[in-house]
DNA sequence: GACAGACTACCAACTAGTAGGTTAGGATTG
DNA sequence: CAATCCTAACCTACTAGTTGGTAGTCTGTC
């Protein structure tokens, strides 16, 4: 694997679980094995570093969520498939990168804080349309908007990683899906 | 107001604004205006400060919470209380406390992290009782059970906060809290 | 005269980032 | 074919500034 992505892969894992004000090169130079001087021939500020980091997990985002329309998935397949993706960062003991660079937000340099709307926008609008497929298949019967729904349902799962990280258990995530899910069907 | 106190709310704020891992004491003494080391007077150490801090601030919800049961609120009134809590929050450009200070459980010391659990629980708690009370009178009509509503509302509101923060705007918040409403009336 | 609360001056460790040099491999030229 | 050049990728050594925290002193008040 090529020494890039060797290094997201290692900051993308601090900042989920650390947050960005959490970590320096110096734990990213000792988790790759290479010296401090070295990552910034890669990534010249730590800032930049960040905004790479987020533009990537966004695309990634992206990628994943088309996928299942493309596998022509059914409305709550596509719902359960989104709440997997939370789930496994609970499983590594992380929050969502877009989450925690949201609440730190305030200290980000400036070219990184504007890449942050977009990653929610995107869920958004995705789960907004999915939550309309699921109305028109009768698969699911909402109380209000899908686009209020659909909001609903990103906060819900964003708070539920953090919560469940001071409770030190995962109950509040699956009683979260749980619940979210008798609401709408 | 004594210096304690002063400290106590300079901190809070920066915290809520910028986390645990974004401020030092040199921003609290500027903002004070006490020189560093006076601030060792009053908490010995950094991390004493912030489990002061938490303890405070979960008393404070405490008591904000009773408050509503003393005054005989109804239970859409209670409910509606809850979100002006997170509203006021919004209003000043922070989150929540407990919430920032989770998600940065990872790198908190280890007298700070076992005072989280408590701050959630008593609000799982409160709001279980209130739905409950709401279902009695039939001013609600849950499709979960009163706990799971519970965690999805905190999870909700903490994650909303947060999304706002994202977007630079107060819309995903008062989506949240319209959606959250009408699935339980 | 004890003590709370403040101060100046300081420290070691860490922060992001820079300067400048070394190496290895691949392309370019005589 | 061989000498050369270029560049990516890495290194050691360093800098200026910040971090949390300490030592020791002064001052006002019970």
């Amino acid at each position: 694997m090529d020494m890039k992505t060797t290094i997201l892969d290692s900051a993308q894992r601090l900042i989920q679980q650390k947050g960005a004000n959490g970590f320096s090169y110096a734990d990213i130079a000792k988790e790759v094995g290479v010296s401090k001087p070295s990552l910034h021939h890669h990534f010249a500020t730590k800032s930049e570093l960040v905004a790479r980091l987020m533009e990537r997990y966004t695309e990634q985002l992206i990628e994943y969520l088309d996928s299942f329309n493309r596998k022509g998935f059914s409305a709550k397949d596509k719902i359960s498939g989104y709440c997997d993706l939370y789930r496994s960062s609970l499983e590594h003991n992380k929050v969502c990168l877009g989450g925690m660079l949201s609440a730190e937000a305030l200290t980000l340099e400036a070219e990184t804080q504007p890449l942050l709307p977009r990653f929610f926008e995107y869920q958004q609008q995705w789960l907004a349309n999915v939550l309309d497929q699921g109305q028109a298949t009768s698969e699911f019967h909402l109380k209000t908007s899908a686009s209020n729904q659909a909001v609903i349902m990103i906060a819900t799962l964003q708070g539920a990683l953090i919560i469940c990280r001071a409770s030190k258990t995962k109950a509040p995530f699956e009683q979260s899906i749980k619940g979210l899910l008798s609401t709408i069907e």
